[in-house]
DNA sequence: TGTATTTTTCTTGTCGACAAATAAAATACA
DNA sequence: TGTATTTTATTTGTCGACAAGAAAAATACA
């Protein structure tokens, strides 16, 4: 493949070119594709997409507005860190979101939420099977945001997509290196969950919403302590 | 004044014009000096701030990241509407976030909050003596916002400052024709509160926020039924 | 050799211009 | 007169270029 493979996208509509280079950027930042602190040259992506710095600077300035990226003016922006040294204050705000939307899914779903959310424990499921870390990150974020989809409340499901984007960056840095596995036993909490919903019992749900998130941030803060010479770093 | 006062502005530093144009136009949209559906012009904010279209477009694209306003693909972009419909959704995470933040002020903050605390609450109570409803409603605003900035969580910040602005759009429709006034008992109320979260009394503060948070909404929803006739525009 | 100052390089912020997309107006046609 | 089609006008999205600001390199000076 030589470098001139720019037939796969040789023209573009009109407006798209800010949302593939967002989308792009945003799962590449939370990929750790790009880890935090790399720096984002502008002019570097705009050769890279063919397209001029406009574009480009408009959607930084979208992802800076979700804090994905830092600004330093007239100078470098690069991918913002993640505050470990705060992160007890995720695990607050992420154990409320998870039974507030989950409370709100018992109490607010509509009959087409459940297939939704069921083909998301299923593939939650097969990716714990197979043993794919990064499935399961995926997979589990993407369960949960449907459950707070089903809740019906924009302002807790925007700020819980941003939780578990976050949330995203920080399994993906753990589980890079150390092969872990969610246990089955999220599989079969994710189906309690879903049985509390479907009978709208919302406080069975608020109560196995908030045991759930407390497993996970346990299970990341076990992650945490055992390799804890990573955190030197900061 | 002539069309030719721009003599105050003369030269600007190289990265304040998206912060001016970006604090001005949101502070006009949530005192309704823009009312929602007004369309946005780019070429005429160009020229009303005497710069490009580019630094105009970048503040535009912030605004909307918020939600302020709304962007149709090569096509206009308005100030977003108030969603009447879901309000019910818009007092549901404000009641929580009132909670929230003001049991985590309780238990996390430090000496140096209080004054600043204390220094909204006069601020408030002065407006509520003067009956002058706007400063009601932005001082009420800023006393919660410093009392969540003391919990130390920022998700909740920032999804608490995000409701917080809605909230002054949605009261400043109301207050601007009917000249109601916050009763004494609020300021009472704030009273309570600053003592509660001074005490490190954290299941006061939490009660106290949540039935403070009630008497709001329920204030807010008596205008709406009085004047619901409003409501007939949507 | 080490520090201060100037020069250069590199990146960002801003600009004016152009082209695509859509809405509005004008025209054709029944 | 009312509808369909073409033409015009307006606004957005994108581009290439240029200048300001800061870092890096080079130079001067002790």
């Amino acid at each position: 493949m030589t470098d001139t493979d720019n037939n796969s996208l040789p023209e573009r509509k009109r407006g798209s070119g800010v949302k593939m280079v967002y989308d792009l950027l945003r799962d590449e930042i939370l990929d750790l594709v790009l880890p935090p602190g790399s720096p984002i040259d502008e002019v570097q992506l705009a050769e890279r997409f063919k397209l001029s710095r406009t574009p480009i600077r408009e959607a930084l300035v979208r992802l800076a507005g979700e804090g994905l990226i830092d600004t330093l003016p007239n100078r470098s922006t690069m991918v913002s860190n993640i505050d470990f040294l705060n992160l007890h204050t995720f695990f607050e705000a992420l154990v409320l979101m998870y039974r507030v939307t989950t409370r709100l899914a018992a109490q607010n779903h509509r009959p087409e939420d459940l297939p939704v959310i069921r083909g998301f424990h299923e593939d939650y499921a097969a990716a714990v099977q197979s043993r794919d870390a990064l499935a399961m990150i995926a997979t589990n974020a993407a369960f949960h945001a449907a459950i707070a989809e089903a809740g019906r409340n924009p302002y807790f499901t925007g700020l819980f997509r941003r939780l578990l984007d976050e949330g995203r960056r920080i399994l993906r840095l753990y589980y890079q290196s150390y092969e872990e596995q969610f246990p089955q036993r999220f599989v079969d909490e994710h189906a309690e969950i879903i049985a509390a919903i479907e009978a709208r019992d919302v406080e069975a749900a608020d109560r196995l919403g908030k045991a759930h998130a407390e497993q996970i941030v346990e299970q990341v803060q076990k992650l945490f302590t055992r390799n804890n010479k990573l955190d030197i770093d900061l």
